[in-house]
DNA sequence: AACTATCGATAAAC
DNA sequence: GTTTATCGATAGTT
């Protein structure tokens, strides 16, 4: 975004820092809750997906209202966590009617599993590639690429790319005079997702559509009011599995 | 901090856009999780402050190690949440656990769409792979990879290509004149990365023009040259850019 | 709810 | 851990 000096000098909405204290206007607490809430959720799937970890986030709004979401399902880490920490607590999900659920869950788990190892084989296939030469950030795979390559290859990789070019420059004199038909070509859009799994592919949602990406995320419905008007500081604690 | 483009340039560590996947290589995996984690659990603590609700996060590391915190205490919350759940039942739970199901399948297809780009993207290397080392008869990759090209990607595949070129000239002149194998010097090419998949490679490059490997190819079978699950990922080099 | 400047989180390098 | 530049989250305004 281009803008000189004087234009920003009326920029609208401005951030500034806040203490961090109980917000004593309803209005603005309200949104702060909502934006946060969001920027919580979507905190805690980013990190189920990069890290793979079993995360599970359980919230009351002030008005009493139940949000969770966590992956595979936040009872499921619940109950882990309660296993944990207390050894043999029969759950109280575990009476459940999830079987089809859990099916999917176990799929689920299974094809991330799988998703893993070709990550895996992806690595070493792209090892090879680069002749196990480490690229710095500033090189594009051919320099690597190159760099393996006799005098002879490179030559011949000389006349491929040649080559290739007349291809290309074909195919595109081709796909230029079948312009006409250019929305329904034989090949299709290329699909993003695999570059941008989980930010871009849809710029615009609903809120609650929001963190449906990977965790369940689940409001709960009316619940009964709790005291909520003196509530300290966070109770930490780590324990080990 | 006032810097100009040069010192810029200078600066040690560098914070690049990644993308919410799993992350492969475990070092920069315990990384991320921990910090993360912190600041995860840093922002729960400051929306129950700031909008005094009852917050509850519990998480797994990858190597199983339980983290939680919460308001007043995770157990309470904890409690509170099953109570609520269980309150519910009848009216919301099946619901709830329509809606738990239709994420998780939600989650399920992207992460089986994502395999599916993974091995493409395998395939690709594959073929890459096998025409470097192989020679002659077999058609080069590209032949093939061009025909699923769109018209755009056509356009740049050919500003790539002879930017590639150069390279290889370039190459071929180093290694005629010189015996002595330099390191090739990084070409300041910004709109391209087609090829390698991890974009993160090429910074400059938008979400929108991302390359993708959703293309018919005529797969050489070779994938079980090597026994990609027995391979730790710590063996592997950094190949994430 | 959308926008923008600002602040805070954090990826990469040390 | 520490540092630093960058990216993302968000406070205040419309």
């Amino acid at each position: 975004m281009e803008m000189n000096d004087k234009e920003r000098k009326r920029s609208t909405g401005r951030k500034r820092k806040i203490q961090i204290q109980k917000i004593v206007d309803k209005p603005r607490l309200q949104v702060t809750f909502s934006k946060r809430k969001n920027g919580l959720f979507n905190k805690a799937n980013e990190l189920s997906v990069l890290c793979g970890a079993e995360v599970a986030l359980i919230l009351f709004s002030p008005a009493g209202k139940a949000f969770a979401c966590g992956h595979p399902t936040p009872d499921h880490i619940i109950d882990r966590f309660l296993d944990n920490a207390e050894a043999s607590i029969g759950s109280s999900s575990q009476n459940r009617n999830v079987d089809e659920l859990s099916l999917c869950q176990q799929r689920c788990m299974e094809v991330e599993k799988e998703l893993d190892e070709e990550k895996k084989r992806g690595l070493v296939l792209q090892t090879l590639v680069n002749c196990n030469v480490g690229t710095g950030d500033d090189q594009f795979w051919w320099d690597t690429y190159v760099d393996g390559l006799s005098l002879n290859e490179l030559e011949q990789m000389r006349s491929d790319m040649e080559n290739l070019k007349k291809i290309v420059e074909k195919k595109v004199d081709e796909t230029t005079s079948n312009s006409t038909a250019s929305s329904s070509s034989p090949v299709p859009m290329p699909d993003t997702s695999m570059m941008v799994p989980y930010s871009d592919v849809n710029p615009v949602v609903g809120d609650d559509e929001m963190f449906d990406f990977s965790l369940d995320m689940n409001p709960i419905d009316a619940y009964d009011q709790f005291d909520f008007s003196n509530i300290g500081n966070a109770n930490l604690l780590e324990l080990e599995c």
